[in-house]
RNA sequence: GGGCGUGUAGCUCAGUUGGAUAGAGCAUUCGGCUACGAACCGAAAGGUCGGGGGUUCGAAUCCUCCCACGCCCGCCA
């Protein structure tokens, strides 16, 4: 038995062959998916129903044929033929038992990387340097760690890659503002009085306000604009003083990315970091790819890939502009670059990219030139995956009274502060450095898992109690059950990992507790597949709510009998594993009393 | 004007290549702590799946037309 392989797959792959060796057509598959219905069974095929409408043959009938060259006895204690063709069956209680035995190696351990697999190439985050990190950049930075630890996980190679923006316009007027600055610190201006001399660096601290402040300059002064606008080409023709100023700007900039990461429980580092900046040498090469390709056209002044399949207004051709009138370059030339590399220098197989929906467009035609220019052969997968906007109470993109963003930070203090004090109220004995603690996991956590459980592609509001709820389907939720599992450990004196014991299900609690634990592969197959660590989050909460009915249900440590009470520990042992690794994948913390 | 997306219970959202009686959480109502931790559990109530038409054994899901909202459509990223 393959590592890692669902139950699900294994019932699709022999029911989908029985189907065939029943007389239907190669490749009709089964469809195996979980009972809709309790009086169902455990898993239903509906294939038979579609493949006989095709072959024009009687549904019940060939699905009968099927499931009798499926011989599914090992597997199976019950099936039946249902309605229309349905394919019913009930899994055995020794085909559950013995699972739940290979449990740890199954599902709990990470697969390990097969054949030779080329790796998978995980964008996410890559927030613009010249501003501080926001909510807005939650969704990319959590979907995308998890996205990358779920492929990790289903034994695939990830690279994860951190396309900070660190290049663009902006930084001329960030470096003529900073210029000014050490210059002339009585131009900083005045927002407290206390404030009037500070050192750059003091400025800097708050990247948000220096970059307003930057702005505003820009905005009223037409001759800071222009050396502004100087310094941009000065900066990118490598001018060494251009340079200086920008690396400490990145570098202030990157240490409180960093600080976020770390606090977030996010996986980057500077080593995933692969900026803008570091395509800067292949542009021209690019262009020239593209021009060898017979790709580039000259439009008004600027440099452009025309494609057919790309209409604009009026049905106008739709450019995707490489190259700017005054030479300068653009985002789709750095992401052409981008592939470019990540196929030819880190042999991607796949390339996901976790990016706002509103660049959908940019993102079909940059893979599409990348195809047509030969930067992205057609094995590698490129695949934009886009989420919703952030939108306001008022159902408006989102911004704060002051016409700004709510700093990540601030958010975090936020959550932590609600989760400080219910702790406090639930658990007033536990100490204050212990309470401070499950505060942070349990803080974070919630605000982490109001963005994972969503479907990923929906546009949300952004909203502190939505955001910091701590009730129901919510990480605190999924964190407490985890921690009921630990105590109960606790107070039967055994250790779970080492602990082990024949398990054997009798209440209907045990089963449906077991089912749900044993779908886990299946459900982190679909979301290595299609980027939706919603479904992982909607998963444990099954297993959660399953755990808190047979906790309710089945008595553990004063079970009848030493076999049920060690069975139904092993359960809980399964239970606990689940879930530590599932919030795991989902990057958030446990804790084990709260 | 064209393209992409969204529309499901009062609110926030699930619904996996079309499947059987559309599911959760919150809120509401009722019940459960001398009990392996009540951040919990059990039950009830709540739906013309934006609207019309079509495809078929079967549609929230596929096709078509319409409505509402959001986003994108050449030198920002």
């Amino acid at each position: 038995m393959r590592k890692g392989s669902s139950l699900k797959d294994r019932l699709e792959a022999r029911l989908a062959a029985a189907l065939v060796a029943a007389g239907a057509p190669e490749g009709t598959p089964a469809i195996v998916q979980p009972a809709t219905r309790a009086g169902f069974g455990d898993y239903q095929a509906n294939g038979a129903m579609g493949a006989a409408k095709r072959m024009q043959r009687n549904p019940r009938e060939l699905a009968q044929a099927a499931l009798a060259a499926a011989a599914l006895d090992d597997m199976v204690s019950h099936a039946e033929i249902a309605g229309p063709g349905f394919i019913n069956l009930t899994l055995s209680d020794a085909c559950l038992a013995a699972e739940l035995e290979a449990f740890a190696a199954n599902v709990i351990a990470p697969q390990p990387v097969t054949e030779a697999a080329a790796p998978v190439v995980v964008d996410y985050s890559s927030p613009n340097l010249a501003k501080e990190m926001h909510v807005g950049h939650l969704r990319s930075t959590i979907i995308g760690d998890a996205m990358a630890r779920v492929l990790e996980h289903t034994g695939h190679a990830v690279l994860r890659q951190n396309h900070v923006g660190d290049w663009g316009t902006q930084f001329g007027m960030l470096l003529t503002f900073m210029a000014e600055l050490a210059s002339d610190p009585d131009k900083v201006p005045d927002k407290q009085p206390d404030e009037h001399k500070v050192a750059l660096e003091h400025e800097l601290a708050d990247i948000e306000t220096f970059y307003r402040n930057a702005k505003e300059r820009f905005d009223a002064d037409a001759a800071f604009a222009q050396r502004a606008r100087d310094t941009v080409v000065r900066l990118q023709a490598g001018d060494a003083d251009c340079l200086a100023r920008w690396q400490q700007f990145i570098d202030i900039s990157m240490r409180h990315c960093e600080a976020v990461y770390s606090r977030l429980g996010v996986g980057l580092d500077r080593s995933h970091v692969h900026a803008e900046s570091a395509y800067n040498d292949d542009l021209p090469a690019v262009v020239d790819d593209l021009e060898a390709a017979g790709l580039l056209v000259e439009s008004e002044g600027a440099r452009c890939v025309f494609l057919d399949e790309f209409k604009g207004k009026d049905d106008q051709p739709l450019p995707l502009i490489i190259q700017k009138r005054d030479g300068g370059y653009l985002y789709a030339t750095t992401d052409l670059a981008a592939i470019r590399y990540r196929c030819g220098q880190l042999g991607a197989e796949r390339i996901l990219y976790f990016v706002d929906n509103r660049q959908t467009l940019h993102f079909r035609q940059v893979f599409a030139v990348a195809r047509a220019a030969g930067f992205a052969p057609a094995h590698v997968e490129l695949e934009h995956m886009p989420f919703g906007t952030m939108l306001g109470e008022d159902g408006r993109p989102f911004r704060t009274r002051a016409g700004g963003v709510i700093r990540l930070t601030d958010l975090l203090d936020e959550a932590e502060e609600r989760a400080f004090a219910l702790v406090s109220e639930k658990n007033p004995e536990l100490d204050e450095t212990e309470r401070r603690e499950i505060a942070r996991v349990v803080g974070i956590g919630a605000v982490k898992y109001a963005d994972l459980s969503k479907h990923r592609n929906s546009d949300y509001v952004f909203a502190w109690d939505s955001m910091l709820s701590f009730d129901g389907n919510t990480a605190p939720y999924l964190q407490y059950a985890y921690s009921r599992v630990q105590s109960l450990f606790r107070r039967a004196e055994v250790d779970p990992a080492a602990f082990d014991a024949p398990i054997s299900l009798q209440a209907e609690a045990e089963r449906t507790l077991a089912l749900q634990l044993l779908r886990l592969p299946e459900t982190l197959a679909t979301v290595a597949r299609d980027g939706v660590p919603h479904l992982l989050c909607s998963h444990l909460f099954d297993i959660a709510v399953a755990f808190m009915a047979f906790y309710e249900q089945c008595p553990v440590l004063s079970a009848a009998d030493t076999a049920t009470r060690e069975s139904r520990l092993a359960l809980a042992q399964r239970t606990s594993a689940a879930l530590h690794t599932g919030l795991g994948l989902l990057g958030i913390g446990i804790v084990e009393r709260m």
